[in-house]
DNA sequence: GGTCTGACCGGCG
DNA sequence: ACGCCGGCCAGAC
């Protein structure tokens, strides 16, 4: 095998890893909760790379299985909403869930927030 | 190769 | 919790 075409192989593997493991912690947060792009990145050992689970998120865009408006940042300000469908999908859904939110800041935030290092084992 | 850009974060003021 | 900064790392030029 040509060593251009390994090299895209483990590309692919290694990404298509880390977003697996991406999903599968999003695909936990209960309905009406929310968590941090930090804090998947402290559960998946990624340390201080959290840029990366934003990163993945783009790529969960197509998968509908990953409830990716439950994702924000550390403060609870929906950073991601341009990237939805339109810039108030990910603020609809949220509030379908109960959440509070105003000025594209989670309300109660601490009380929402669903973090999986302490909820996960 | 360098350089810039992010759905980010912690620390500091 | 406002604002800035340095660190992070993959992708696009």
């Amino acid at each position: 095998m040509a060593r251009s075409a390994r090299i895209e192989k483990v590309k692919q593997q290694k990404s298509y890893s880390f977003f697996q493991e991406v999903y599968e912690v999003v695909k936990l947060i209960p309905q009406g909760r929310v968590t941090s792009y930090g804090a998947i990145a402290r559960y998946l050992g990624t340390g201080m790379s959290a840029r990366m689970v934003g990163w993945a998120m783009n790529a969960a865009h197509s998968d509908h299985r990953v409830p990716a408006h439950r994702v924000v940042n550390r403060v609870g300000l929906l950073t991601g909403k341009h990237h939805f469908a339109t810039p108030r999908t990910m603020q609809e859904r949220l509030e379908k869930e109960g959440v509070q939110i105003k000025k594209d800041l989670v309300q109660k935030f601490t009380d929402v927030f669903w973090d999986p290092t302490k909820e996960l084992l």
